[in-house]
DNA sequence: AATGAATGAGGGTTCATTCAT
DNA sequence: AATGAATGAACCCTCATTCAT
């Protein structure tokens, strides 16, 4: 039935399982704790196989950066073109469809995993700022330009909203590898979509075309000039 | 005038030395990654000495972080007591005092160390829950509570509310020790202390007691219940 | 005209290749050093068929060794036999003949290989003893002798000079494969087949047949003896 | 008594310990068939010991060679000066006492270790040359030299009788730690310090100007032309 | 017969920790 | 108290050998 031989199918199989096994490890006890003998056992084979696909830990680590914001950031180059309804609306399409994808996937200990160990590859660095943080500010960067350019927005600066808007989301993918990976954490009263859905909204809120700014705003504003 | 011979004093401060040199190094390069001798050598004595204080690199870490996170960053006692003004700027002032002692000093680096090496140390992780989130929450959810109380705020969610706030400040520590300390990322074009001004005021404007403000909201809660 | 198809020729062929492989790998990079894929891949054939012809790869070492001794070394079953001319003509003819065979040749690596590599196989060691070093010794030994029984050389001790012939023919197949085969070392000055020519006549002179040479040689003599 | 204690004196000893150890397992099973913590063990230390003292098992081989070279070479700077005797005298003078100092010492195995590895360090290569080829080349050369001058000995190529007189005493000592240091090879039967008292004085003769040069040699000529 | 994916023992090197000085 | 030489467990990686295809 199966024309092609097992070995072969496990093969071409190999690299994602081991990136996958990876992934885990590494995001769970950090790159330098995780041996690499546990990822091939995680991933169903022998140490010495692990080095017929990656030839160092090292490279192993890139790959699994490159692999997971590869496929991640492909993924988020939305329909945000042609969308006619009210930009808040888009807004919050755009980030909850991204949140659903990411959080609840593994792909949201890339976030750890990058932050956890840049420091050591500069060019995880470089390739992260590229293929992710510029990519996905440009996105929602545009679309809270076309609220502002429409109307809907009071003119906030672009910069700072998207950063409003998203620190806590990464926040939030960091904190779920790791303080809420810990033994004896599981309460963390904290439900990540319900409270993205009340942050957004917040933000957006905050963002509102309005009559007249009043009070409050003023009286922060005195306070940072003073400074 | 000082009657306490220098060994005397070196001896006296060695433990700070210490904590300071491995927090330098445990956020730079991370914890396994940092070779004790290291420590030592930053704090200016030799590998032996470093063992008469702490009697492991595993004691060593907890220290590390139980010492920075009593000094500096649990000391939010502020004086929020009998504040008498509005409550926009109790917060924004709350706030901005606490990122001033964090995000510039050593401080900042205990987040990504509690982020990168929780997961090994359960016990600093409740230790973390119980000194630094709980109290913090408490602290700003009363001011929050407050506006509210006061109609000054909608009636929002506080833990929500807590979370907008803060979950950015605490991103951008990581960010600082992460990203940004790659070679070649410096210009990284977001100033900390501009964003964490404007970001409290985004979410305080979100916030704000307004006559209405449907239109916006009920078209996200639509479309998020549409789901 | 060849009814043999390639693959059968091939299959004839390959223990050939493998040994010729091996003992320029061997000789190159030595025998622990040089990886059995290695000679694999340089006869053009799978890891995995080198198994099929040699169990493993210190019994290919010892095949490459038998082999080349076999063919090359100990081929010196000369025609010294009915040779009626001087004995000086004999023995640079012999010598001559043999230097050309191997020093251009790969058989020159086997010296290189048995001194690397004989401590660690003393059957290799045997064998060499047997098949090379007896024979030759006889061989070179028995025209030595026959030119002081014919009262052309000196009465001297055979062993010597057949030492004092050969060893520097030995060494410089040894340095053909190790100094003179490091990169840069190319414009070593000093020619093989021109040093063997004047080598050989050189001791043909000290070997002569003479009324008087005393003053040097009792003076050696002296000097050695006073010690 | 003892002034030093016992841990510094261990501490100055020790690389010359280590050196010590290395240069007898290279020589006996080769670089890379003897594992470090052998070497380490030789030298009554643990493993980790020798890191203290040799970056690496690469650093360590240098090193040997370096000082086995440095310390028989600066040896070699000869009284060849002043000396008013006869040249033959003091050339069986000059070799008989390097040979005495070489070919029973450990320094010896030297010869060995660079046939053998030099392949794989190319540096080394061009140390070996500079520090020991040359300075013996130009040694020895000089003194057949002086004979030549002083028409002592023939007009030969100094070239081909310096190799002629050192050749063989080089393959001695590659001998002794190649097939005469296997097992059950005791027997060889030719008596280093024998042999090159005899291949000295033979080649002595050889060089030995006199009246007429015989039909010996013409027909080593007319043979070796009339290719 | 031939292949090359897979294995796992082995060896170089590092580093937390100890302890004689 | 302070030092730093010494240790040895641990880990990355290699490669001879096996075996399913």
């Amino acid at each position: 039935m199966s024309p092609i031989p097992l070995r072969q199918r496990r093969k071409e199989a190999r690299p994602q399982e081991l990136l996958d096994a990876a992934l885990a490890l590494f995001v769970e006890k950090g790159f330098v704790a995780t041996r690499s003998e546990e990822v091939a056992a995680r991933a169903g084979v022998s140490k010495g196989t692990l080095y017929l696909y990656y030839p160092s830990k090292e490279e192993l680590l890139k790959a699994v950066i490159r692999q997971q914001l590869s496929s991640e950031i492909a993924a988020g180059a939305l329909e945000a073109e042609r969308y006619v309804g009210p930009t808040s609306t888009l807004l919050v399409d755009s980030l909850s469809r991204w949140w659903q994808r990411v959080f609840d996937s593994p792909a949201s200990g890339v976030f750890k995993l990058v932050v956890t160990e840049v420091r050591g590859f500069p060019e995880i660095a470089e390739f992260y700022v590229k293929e992710v943080i510029e990519p996905g500010e440009r996105l929602i960067g545009s679309i809270v330009q076309r609220g502002i350019d429409r109307g809907e927005f009071r003119p906030l600066d672009v910069n700072t909203v998207v950063h409003s808007l998203v620190l806590p989301m990464v926040m939030l993918c960091l904190h779920k590898h790791s303080l809420a990976g810990c033994p004896g954490m599981q309460k963390m009263h904290l439900d990540p979509h319900r409270f993205m859905r009340d942050h957004i909204e917040l933000v957006l809120q905050g963002m509102e075309a309005r009559p007249a700014a009043a009070a409050p705003r003023s009286a922060a504003k005195a306070k940072a000039t003073a400074k």
